[in-house]
RNA sequence: GCGCGAUUAGCUCAGUGGUAGAGCGCUUGCUUCACACGCAAGAUGUCGCAGGUUCAAACCCUGCAUCGCGCACCA
C-alpha cells in the first residue's frame, strides 16, 4: 500500500506503468502456452499515418477486448503493424521531396532512387501511429509488429500471386478500367467514389446519311469524347427509331476522318431517357465497351492518360485538357447548328479515393483477378460460422460477393510488390514465378530493371489490398506452420470500420479459405464512424479533428477511452464531443476519490467479511454489484461497449458512491482530526464495531469493481490496484504483479448469496431507508432549509427500526437529530411526507408555511390522482381481466390500491394542514 | 431506382407490448473532515405523421415524411 496522492494526475501514472507493462512483457503471446487463445489483428494503419479519434475509437475496442481475455485467462496475442499503402504513401513522399526541391516530378528521380528515398523516409518517420498507440494504452504485442513490405510479407504477396497464377485465376488483358489521370494510374471499382455532380445535358442532332433530312438528337454529358464515337444505338422496340436501324449517320465534327457510324439496335437503351438515342463511345466508356463488344466496334482513344485529348480527336481539339475541351466542342457545335438544347443536370460521376479526380474510364492492359473460394466465404456468413456485428452488414456483405466482378490489380506506381511476371523481349515469352528466371541479373525486391538481361520484368504492381488481404496469416509466419499460426489462426476477433468491408475483409475472408483453409476470424465488429458533434465527419479541410493526444494531455488517455466508449453504441456512428472526454476524467477523479476515502480508514482491517455483522446497505452494494458483473459481462460479451461502461459508471457513481459510501459513514464513525489525538485500532473497534466489516466490505467491492474497469481505464486501476494493496490479494497470472491478469469477477453462486443472506429482503430494507432519506431530503428543500444546516427530523415509524439504520438515516439527511416517536403529536402545520417506513416530520419552530405545504401537496395529489384515474380505467376497460395474464392482473390491482391508500393519506394530511 | 439505418427531454442517446429513462445542459441551495472534475433538490416529452393489430403500442404491421449511408452502366 503506498498513500495515494490527493490529486489525480494521469500523466506520471500512464507512462509509469506503460513502461512497467512493457518491462514485465505483459503483451507479449506466448504460442506454446497451455491457455485457450484469444487474438485479433490489428487493421495495419497506413504507414504515414497519424493517431485519429476513428484510431482511438477502434484501438480502445481492440484494447478492451484484449485485456478483458487476459483476464479471463486466455493467452492473448493482439498483433500490431502498418501497411504501406501504395498510392498514400507515394504521394506523401513524393510531394515531401518536392517541397525539399529534391525533385520536380517523379521521372526526375527515376523509378530506382524514388523507391529508395521511400524506404528513408518510411524507416524515420513511418510507422508514428504506433508509438501513438501507446500512449492510449493499446496492449500490441510490439515484439511481433509487421509492415506489409517486410521481406517476409512480401514473398508471401509473391507466392499469393503465382499460386492464382498457376491455378489460371490471374490474367493479364485489355479491358476498360477506372483510370485515374492524376495518379495516372488504374484503380479498382472499390477506389472509386460516386459523386452526385452538376452538369449539363447537350442535346445535338446527327443526320442519317441514308434518308437526308432526317435527323437524331442524343443527349450526352460528355460531348468531348464525340471524335470517339463510333455508333448510334437505339432501343429496336422504340418505334420512333426502330426502322433506321442499320443505316448510318455522320459524327457532327470537322474530323480528318469523319466516316459514317452504324446505328445499330440495343435492347439496354432506356426509350425514356433523354431523346432514346445514345452515343456509343467504345473506348471511354464501360458500357459503351460492351456495346462495342456485342457489335465489333472500332476502339477510337481520343482521350489520353492524362486526361487530354489525343491527336485522333482531331485538330480543333488535340492537347486539349478533357473539360476545356468539352465547351470547345459545344462551341463548335453551336457554331455547326447542331446543338439543339443545353439543359443543367445532375448525374453521378466517379471520382478517384486518393486524388479526388474525376475517373476516365480507360481501355489498358492490366491484371485481374477472378476472386477465389468466393461461395465459402459468402455461406460462411450467410450461415453464422462468422458472426458480424451488428449483423445488418451481412446482407451487405452478401450482396457485394453475388455480384462480383474481376479485381483489377496492377498499379502504375513504384511503390508496392512488383508483379513477379518477366517478359523475354525476343520471344515474347511470359514467365511467372517466385525467383526471376534463370538468365536474369540479381533482383531482389529493392532492384530494378537489369539492363543486360532479355528479360523484362512487368513494371506494375500490386494493389495494396492485394497484399492486406493476406494480413490475418502471412503476419504470422505463412506458408510455414509456424507455432503462432497453430495457436492464433483463426483470429477470434476482427475490429474494423464498415467503410472497408469489400476493400479488406470480404478479401481476407477469401484468402482465408483459399491459403489456410479456414475462415479467417470468427467475429467481425465494425464500428462506426467518428463525427463532430454536429454531426459532420471529421476532416482536416474543416479542421474538426482535434488531434487525440493533445486530448490526451488534457485529460488522460483513460479519460478519453472511456468518454469515447462510452458514447459508442455497437456500430453507430458517435458524435465527438470533447465533453464526453471530460465526463471520463470527472469519472477517474471520482474513482480516485472514492479510493483515497478508503484509505482514510488505512490499517483498520484485514479481514474477511463476516455475514453476523452485515448491515442491509452490506447486503444492498453486494447485490449491486453482483447486478453490475452480470451486465457488464453480457454486454462485453455482445460486443456492447456503450452499455458496459454507463452500467459500471451508474454502478460506481450512483449504487456505490451517492448511496453506499454515505450510508457506510454510519458504520465507519468519523476519523479524528488531524489536530485530535489518534485512537488506537482497539479503540476504534470498541467506538465502531461495525468498521472493521464494513471496511471489508469496501474492499471487496474495490477489488471487484477495479477489475471490470480495467479494460476501459487500465492505467488508473493498476495504479489504485497497486495503492490499495490488492496486489497479492487475488491469484495472478504469470504476467507478475498486475491487474492486468487478476481474474475476472464472476457473478455471485448459491452458496455465496446464501452465506451472506444476500435476499431481496435485504435488498427492499435497504431500498425502504433510502426512499425515506429522498422524502427527507423533499421535505428539506422544499422549505428551503440549506444543505448545510442541521435539522432534527421524526420518524412516527410503521414497523421497528434497528438503531443502526435510525444513524444511517440520520447521516443521509444531514440531521441533527432523528427521533423515533410512535406517538408523536405534530403541531398543527407540520411538514410531512409518507415514507415507506412510516410518517417523517420537519418540525420547524415558527418557519411553518402552509401555503407552501399545502401547494406541495396539492401536487402530489394531482399526480396520485392522474395514476389512479390511469390504472382505474384499464381495469374497467372490458376484456381486461379476461385477456391478460394472471400476473399483469395482479400488478395493476396492486397498483389501484397503493395509489388509492396514497392518496387517502395525502388528503388527510392536507386537511390536517387546517 | 433498389436496399439499409435513423426519427424519444434544449443536445447526445438508452428503452421490442403492461406506471417514459440516463448523461450533458438548465434552475435552486450548499465549500458538511473522499471528491466543487463535487453534494443535494428540481423543471422539462401530443415518443416524426397517418392508419391498422391488441384488453393494452414509444415498442408489432402498413403507408407517408424528413435526414443519413450503401449499391446500381440511365447516356
Amino acid at each position: 500500500m503506498s498513500e495515494i496522492s490527493k490529486t489525480y494526475e494521469p500523466q506520471a501514472i500512464e507512462e509509469k506503468w506503460y513502461a512497467d507493462w512493457l518491462a514485465k512483457g505483459c503483451f507479449t503471446a506466448d504460442p506454446t502456452s497451455s491457455k485457450p487463445a484469444y487474438s485479433i489483428v490489428i487493421p495495419p494503419p497506413n504507414v504515414t499515418g497519424v493517431l485519429t479519434l476513428g484510431h482511438v475509437l477502434n484501438n480502445t475496442i481492440q484494447d478492451i477486448l484484449a485485456r478483458r481475455a487476459r483476464m479471463l485467462g486466455k493467452e492473448v496475442l493482439w498483433l500490431p503493424g502498418t501497411d504501406h499503402a501504395g498510392i498514400a504513401t507515394q504521394n506523401v513522399v513524393e510531394k515531401s521531396l518536392r517541397k525539399a526541391g529534391e525533385m520536380k516530378h517523379r521521372d526526375d528521380l527515376g523509378r530506382e532512387k524514388l523507391v529508395e528515398k521511400i524506404w528513408e523516409w518510411k524507416d524515420e518517420y513511418g510507422g508514428k501511429i504506433l508509438k501513438q498507440l501507446r500512449a492510449l494504452g493499446a496492449s500490441c504485442d510490439w515484439s511481433r509488429t509487421r509492415f506489409t513490405m517486410d521481406p517476409e510479407y512480401s514473398a508471401c504477396v509473391q507466392r499469393v500471386f503465382v499460386d492464382l497464377y498457376q491455378k489460371g485465376m490471374i490474367y493479364r488483358g485489355k479491358r476498360m478500367v477506372n483510370w485515374c489521370p492524376v495518379a495516372l494510374t488504374a484503380l479498382s471499382d472499390e477506389e472509386v467514389i460516386m459523386k452526385p455532380t452538376n452538369g449539363v445535358l447537350y442535346y445535338f442532332k446527327v443526320e442519317v446519311i441514308e434518308s437526308p433530312g432526317t435527323f437524331l438528337t442524343i443527349a450526352t454529358t460528355r460531348p468531348e469524347t464525340i471524335p470517339g464515337d463510333t455508333a448510334i444505338a437505339v432501343n429496336p422496340n422504340d418505334p420512333r427509331y426502330a426502322h433506321l436501324i442499320g443505316k448510318t449517320a455522320r459524327r457532327p465534327l470537322p474530323l480528318e476522318n469523319q466516316a459514317a457510324i452504324p446505328i445499330v439496335a440495343e435492347e439496354s437503351i432506356d426509350i425514356a431517357f433523354g431523346t432514346g438515342v445514345l452515343k456509343v463511345t467504345p473506348a471511354h466508356d464501360k458500357a459503351d465497351f460492351e456495346i462495342g463488344q456485342r457489335h465489333q466496334l472500332e476502339t477510337i482513344e481520343v482521350i489520353n492518360e492524362r486526361g487530354a485529348m489525343s491527336d485522333l480527336a482531331g485538330n480543333d481539339l488535340a492537347g486539349l485538357e478533357r473539360f476545356e475541351a468539352r465547351k470547345r466542342v459545344v462551341e463548335l457545335l453551336r457554331e455547326m447548328g447542331s446543338l439543339e438544347k443545353e439543359e443543367p443536370y445532375q448525374n453521378n460521376v466517379g471520382y478517384s479515393e486518393r486524388a479526388d479526380a474525376v475517373i476516365e474510364p480507360r481501355l489498358s492492359e492490366q491484371w485481374f483477378l477472378k476472386y477465389p473460394s468466393v461461395e465459402q466465404s459468402r455461406e460462411v456468413v450467410a450461415n453464422g460460422g462468422m458472426k458480424f456485428h451488428p449483423d445488418r452488414w451481412a446482407k451487405v456483405y452478401d450482396h457485394w460477393l453475388g455480384g462480383l466482378q474481376d479485381w483489377c490489380i496492377s498499379r502504375q506506381l513504384w511503390w508496392g510488390h512488383r508483379i513477379p511476371v518477366w517478359y523475354h523481349q525476343e520471344t515474347g515469352e511470359v514467365y511467372c514465378g517466385l525467383e526471376a528466371p534463370a538468365n536474369e541479373a540479381n533482383t531482389t525486391d529493392r532492384s530494378y530493371e537489369s539492363s543486360s538481361s532479355p528479360w523484362l520484368q512487368d513494371p506494375d504492381v500490386l494493389d495494396t489490398w492485394f497484399s492486406s488481404w493476406l494480413w490475418p496469416f502471412a503476419t504470422m509466419g505463412w506458408p510455414e506452420k509456424t507455432p503462432e499460426l497453430a495457436k492464433f489462426y483463426p483470429t477470434t476477433d476482427l475490429v474494423t470500420g464498415p467503410d472497408i468491408i469489400f476493400f479488406w475483409v470480404a478479401r481476407m475472408i477469401m484468402a482465408g479459405y483459399e491459403w489456410m483453409g479456414e475462415m479467417p476470424f470468427q467475429n467481425v465488429y465494425f464500428t462506426g464512424i467518428i463525427r463532430d458533434k454536429q454531426g459532420r465527419k471529421m476532416s482536416k479541410s474543416l479542421g474538426n479533428s482535434p488531434d487525440p493526444l493533445d486530448i490526451i494531455a488534457q485529460f488522460g488517455a483513460d479519460a478519453l477511452r472511456f468518454g469515447v466508449m462510452r458514447s459508442a453504441p455497437l456500430g453507430a456512428d458517435v458524435m465527438f464531443d470533447e465533453k464526453n472526454v471530460e465526463l471520463g476524467r470527472n469519472f477517474c477523479t471520482k474513482l480516485w476519490n472514492a479510493a483515497r476515502f478508503r484509505q482514510m480508514y488505512e490499517g483498520d482491517t484485514e479481514g474477511e467479511i463476516n455475514p453476523a455483522l452485515l448491515t442491509s446497505d452490506d447486503r444492498w452494494i453486494l447485490l449491486k454489484l453482483d447486478a453490475a458483473i452480470r451486465e457488464v459481462s453480457t454486454a462485453l460479451d455482445e460486443y456492447r461497449f456503450s452499455d458496459a461502461a454507463n452500467a459500471l459508471y451508474r454502478f460506481f457513481w450512483s449504487e456505490y458512491c451517492d448511496w453506499y459510501l454515505e450510508a457506510s459513514k454510519a458504520a465507519l464513525g468519523r476519523v479524528p482530526l488531524p489536530t485530535e489525538p489518534a485512537m488506537s485500532p482497539a479503540e476504534a473497534a470498541i467506538a465502531y464495531p461495525l468498521r472493521a466489516n464494513t471496511l471489508a466490505v469496501i474492499d471487496f467491492i474495490l477489488a471487484h469493481t477495479l477489475r471490470l474497469f480495467h479494460p476501459f481505464l487500465p492505467f488508473i486501476t493498476e495504479e489504485l490496484w497497486e495503492s490499495l494493496g490488492f496486489r497479492n490479494d487475488l491469484p495472478v497470472g504469470q504476467g507478475g504483479d498486475t491487474i492486468m491478469f487478476a481474474h475476472w469477477p464472476q457473478s455471485f453462486d448459491d452458496d455465496f448469496t446464501t452465506h451472506y443472506g444476500l435476499t431481496t429482503d435485504a435488498e427492499k430494507a435497504a431500498n425502504a431507508k433510502y426512499d425515506t432519506v429522498l422524502a427527507g431530503r423533499n421535505l428539506r428543500s422544499t422549505y428551503n432549509i440549506p444543505s448545510n444546516k442541521r435539522v432534527r427530523f421524526v420518524l412516527q415509524p410503521s414497523a421497528q427500526l434497528e438503531p443502526h439504520d435510525a444513524e444511517v438515516l440520520k447521516i443521509l439527511l444531514n440531521a441533527e437529530a432523528l427521533d423515533i416517536e410512535s406517538s408523536y403529536a405534530a403541531p398543527q402545520g407540520t411538514p410531512t411526507n409518507l415514507t415507506p417506513l412510516g410518517h417523517l416530520y420537519l418540525p420547524l419552530e415558527g418557519l411553518i408555511d402552509v401555503a407552501a405545504e399545502r401547494e406541495r401537496l396539492g401536487k402530489e395529489i394531482a399526480k396520485v390522482t392522474d395514476e389512479l384515474t390511469k390504472v382505474r380505467a384499464k381495469l374497467a376497460n372490458p376484456g381486461f381481466a379476461e385477456k391478460v395474464p394472471a400476473t399483469v392482473l395482479e400488478e395493476h390491482r396492486q397498483r389501484e390500491l397503493t395509489w388509492q391508500e396514497k392518496l387517502a393519506q395525502l388528503e388527510k394530511m392536507r386537511s390536517a394542514l387546517g
